[in-house]
DNA sequence: GCCGTTTTCGGCCCGACTGTTTTCAGTCG
């Protein structure tokens, strides 16, 4: 069974439990399932290793359940209450204005199991005559519905970003307006973002507001007043913005930015020290008055804390490091110089060469990496070892011409075997060798990660690409055993690349929070295919920032001549 | 059911919005 198994399982027991009326056994069940859900360890192993209650918010008997799920796959509990209320929660709880009061009221009176029964009875207008809801409610449940048959989830955070900083910044420009910023997932740069908020203090909220529900590729305005406006764009991204006083506007920003976590947590330290902490500020507790929630700073620092990037905000211990003043200074983004991944039209590129190094310096780049696929797979146009030294020449020609350095690279793959579909002497020929599975992605756990080590420590393999070849909201990473991987990477100094294509943004936060303990260092790759994909170098920052990483872990901050140092080390 | 700088019992994050409530419950973030 796996952790996200296990943590779905606990979600609906609470609901249940919350159906049956039951007083806060829902939310410790709920506590546990999120830990679960944000674990990076596979639960078995924690279970093996006898720590299961180690896991915050698991107890002796949660533990016990997970135990009786991972030894027979089924919880007796669970198909207890499912037998007591037999209703697709799960199903029924993706619909908003729904929760489990009144999907277990809707079940009670009109029989309400499932999705297609609560359409049936909306549509027939049953729904409006249950005591406790009406004629509003029923048109919010139909609205909801429709809503959810073409709901496409959660959006890719490299793809929404144009969309949000142009908000951002016609907002800015708006007379009245102060501050602007966009909170939530999105400033801590999750690679997937559900909605958007947006922040503002101004002197004239109408103003803001009226550009906002007049923003072009609006679908729906959900809500529009003048402190909160709710919209839904075409696409199905929702949008909010809220008006703040300038004394809340830390204390909002802090609280709409999360995650929920990390939030609940701040609170009950809020609460140890004698305050209470909401969106509007942070307040004594006795009296009620007002202490703090003009910045993110002053809360953090009332709080006994060190003011932490948005990006580490995930409950995962930077409470507790910035309770120790014991922080890293996290990378910053414009620390890194260059880019050390990209395809040219001599692969499976859109662009010439020439283009992609033109569109780098535009960028302000000082340095890039040409690496075009070398390997068994033809719809990507391989190079073979004759067209790589054509290669070289031109390179030479344009580094010359637009005073750049061009590392010459190339992306192989790592056959089956564990071998690299490039000669030995040709490695020696590249400055750059990325090393990078694209084939024979169903092996077990152990037959990959030692093909993957193989090529790791007899190939000249200066970074290992996308390390875990995950494609977000399409393919799952191939399994691999991570511990054993890091230490092999480290051990024959080869840098792990973090990947920054939106849809790829591998490896994440915290799995390269878990190879820096190791001793990993690291490397970015934008992986662009088009000049366009360029701009993408920050996202790979935003990751490493989520790692924890410092500029010294990562290669793209050094200096040229440092570079060149490390690339011939090997 | 969990948990502890008010610790083994008695609390458990906080506030807005919405609708249907005439004083509040349910949902959401």
């Amino acid at each position: 069974m796996k952790n996200l198994e296990i943590a779905k399982i606990l979600y609906e027991i609470a609901e249940m439990l919350e159906m049956l009326g039951i007083a806060f056994k829902p939310r410790a069940y709920q506590k546990a399932a999120r830990s679960i859900e944000g674990m990076s360890e596979d639960i078995v192993e924690v279970y093996k290793n006898g720590k299961l209650e180690d896991i915050p918010g698991v107890g002796k008997h949660i533990a016990e359940k997970i135990v009786e799920l991972i030894k027979t796959g089924r919880l007796k509990y669970y198909s207890d209450l499912k037998k007591k209320i037999p209703v697709k929660v799960d199903e029924l709880m993706g619909i908003s204005g729904l929760g489990p009061k009144r999907i277990m009221l809707l079940y009670k009176k009109l029989h309400v199991r499932n999705l297609k029964d609560l359409e049936r009875a909306a549509k027939s207008h049953k729904i409006q005559h249950v005591e406790g809801l009406g004629v509003k409610v029923e048109e919010d449940i139909i609205n909801a519905i429709e809503f959810s048959k073409k709901k496409t989830g959660r959006f890719l955070l490299g793809y929404i970003m144009p969309a949000a900083e142009e908000i951002k910044s016609e907002i800015k420009k708006l007379d009245g307006v102060k501050q602007v910023e966009v909170a939530g997932s999105y400033r801590r740069r999750k690679e997937t973002v559900g909605d958007i908020d947006i922040l503002v203090t101004s002197t004239k909220p109408k103003k803001v507001m009226d550009y906002f529900i007049g923003i072009k590729d609006i679908d729906r305005v959900l809500a529009s007043g003048l402190s909160k406006s709710m919209i839904r764009l075409k696409n199905g991204l929702e949008i909010d913005v809220r008006v703040l006083k300038d004394e809340e506007y830390g204390s909002a920003l802090q609280y709409f930015t999360g995650n929920k976590d990390h939030n609940i947590v701040l609170r009950n330290l809020a609460l140890k020290k004698g305050y209470t902490l909401s969106e509007y500020g942070l307040f004594k507790l006795k009296g009620k008055k007002w202490v703090a929630g003009r910045t993110e700073q002053e809360i953090y620092n009332k709080l006994g804390l060190q003011l932490m990037p948005p990006e580490m905000r995930e409950n995962t211990g930077e409470i507790e490091a910035a309770q120790r003043k014991e922080l890293p200074r996290v990378i910053d983004y414009n620390d890194v110089k260059g880019d050390l991944q990209m395809h040219s039209d001599w692969s499976d590129g859109v662009n010439k060469i020439e283009e992609m190094v033109l569109e780098a310096k535009k960028l302000g780049m000082k340095f890039i990496a040409i690496t075009d696929h070398v390997g068994q797979i033809g719809i990507v146009h391989p190079l073979d070892e004759t067209r790589l030294e054509r290669q070289f020449k031109i390179i030479d020609k344009i580094s010359d011409k637009l005073g750049i350095r061009i590392f010459k690279g190339a992306e192989v793959d790592i056959l089956k075997n564990g071998r690299l579909a490039l000669s030995r002497k040709m490695q020696n020929k590249l400055d750059i060798v990325l090393a990078s599975i694209h084939s024979a992605f169903k092996m077990s756990e152990q037959e990959m990660t030692s093909r993957i080590c193989r090529a790791l420590e007899k190939d000249r393999v200066h970074i290992f690409a996308h390390p875990t070849g995950r494609l977000l909201q399409q393919r799952e990473a191939y399994a691999v055993n991570f511990p054993t991987l890091f230490n092999c990477a480290r051990k024959n100094n080869v840098f792990l690349e973090i990947n920054c294509h939106p849809e790829r943004m591998d490896l994440n936060g915290e799995l390269i929070k878990a190879a820096k303990n190791v001793g990993c260092r690291f490397s970015l790759g934008t992986d662009s295919h088009n000049k366009e994909g360029l701009k993408y170098l920050q996202l790979g920052v935003s990751l490493a920032r989520r790692g924890w990483l410092e500029a010294k872990d990562v290669l793209n901050t050094y200096s040229v001549d440092r570079i060149e140092k490390v690339l011939k080390g090997k």
